[in-house]
DNA sequence: CTCCTGATGTTGTAATTACAACATAAATTT
DNA sequence: AAATTTATGTTGTAATTACAACATCAGGAG
């Protein structure tokens, strides 16, 4: 079915595997692929899943419209990433939001219940698959939880020092780098972009923190209220 | 080990499952059971840890101290409930947060890493036990991802319609009610509570919904924009 | 190097919110 | 039923934010 795995490899959800397990695995899961077009929709919010998307080429957009109809870009998955997970696991759930190919692209759809209900020659593989897949969701789940926690807070300020010290912390470090600019951050707080360079200009002056660019260096003493 | 699973049958955990599955499938996986007095700690922030808790009795809390050191409620916990699957999961991820024990409790301690490894006798329980795993953690998916699009709202007004557009969806249904006080509603919502009084209040009169107590009525037809 | 473009910082204003203080309504206790 | 407590609504004010408009800076192209 699938001739070259190397894309699969790659995936986190095939992770630990080697290419022949990655074969037998497919073998043994209920697997198929599409090729999609640029704008194409892959699933479409509204209606349930039931099978999980494996990017093999290009890359796609999560998107969301509003209930006034504006559409806004959640995320964008490429090569080896997975989607639609969350919804194909829970039965019945509708999905909120439309994927769509960003691109010329291809993707493995894999049956959200052969992944849980064991092969009949109960493959070794399968066991790691499963862990992946645990994992993958379970680290989702985190990422999340740090988002609703930056954003629990009322103000802009509280927001990016919640921010940083989330940062701070996976780097174990005071001096760290974040991937985004000034517009992303925004986008991430969810707050104005001019309002949060106005806000940490007062945080710096302040002496929480100093940073040049996207490179932050914390002054925990004061940061501390 | 356990002697009287009838708690664990009412687990989301081992939904499926007969008393007998479940006996068979806690000897399979390694478990232990610890009691807790009030107030006691059960996962500290900070440590990793690689085991999933689940209430046989009594309840937990989950919290989390602010940078300036201010405890918050994240969310409570009853018998039968599971927590920590999400940083058990994900291995060598700190937890940002501290379960402790609202009451006299008991809990049942799970080996995250004995949940996707076969047993020996490969026992066809297992299989169902990773089956609600996997729905519970992308339930919870589902369930933060809600909570971040209506946080990325930056208007109570808009945070609000959001909610309740969620809310109407899942319920099918234009009337509909919340499991939520007023104060609750603010709380999920990270506003003020009057100020949302307030806005509900505006809305009201503008004819977006009409609301008695927790029990609400859209008219869509004004509600959009 | 100069021009151009995109990213970032600054400022003023109108809108929104938090907060406090109080009013009213509903539920509970006695 | 009266008294008490709790939940909810209302209002004014200070603080915060969004938004727009513009200034400055950095990098790339010519």
């Amino acid at each position: 079915m699938l001739t070259d795995p190397s894309v699969l490899l790659s995936s986190p959800l095939f992770q630990g595997l080697s290419t022949k397990d990655t074969i037998s695995l497919l073998q043994c899961i209920s697997v198929n692929r599409k090729k999609f077009s640029q704008g194409e929709v892959i699933f479409l919010s509204g209606e349930p899943i039931n099978r999980i998307g494996v990017i093999l080429q290009g890359s796609i957009t999560i998107i969301k419209e509003d209930f006034s109809g504006n559409r806004s870009i959640l995320a964008e998955f490429v090569k080896g990433n997975i989607f639609g997970e969350a919804f194909a696991f829970s039965n019945n759930e509708k999905l909120s939001v439309t994927a769509i190919s960003a691109s010329e692209s291809e993707i493995l759809f894999i049956d959200a219940n052969r992944i849980f209900t064991f092969c009949a020659s109960a493959c070794p593989y399968h066991s790691r698959l499963i862990e992946n897949m645990l994992k993958i969701i379970a680290k989702k789940n985190i990422v999340l939880n740090e988002k609703i926690d930056v954003l629990s807070k009322r103000t802009i300020r509280n927001r990016l020092l919640s921010f940083l010290q989330i940062q701070s912390q996976k780097n174990d470090s005071n001096h760290f780098s974040i991937p985004f600019n000034r517009q992303e951050l925004a986008d991430y707080l969810c707050v104005d972009r001019s309002a949060l360079s106005n806000e940490m200009s007062k945080l710096q002056n302040e002496g929480f923190f100093s940073v040049s660019k996207n490179e932050f260096t914390i002054y925990s003493s004061k940061g501390n209220k």
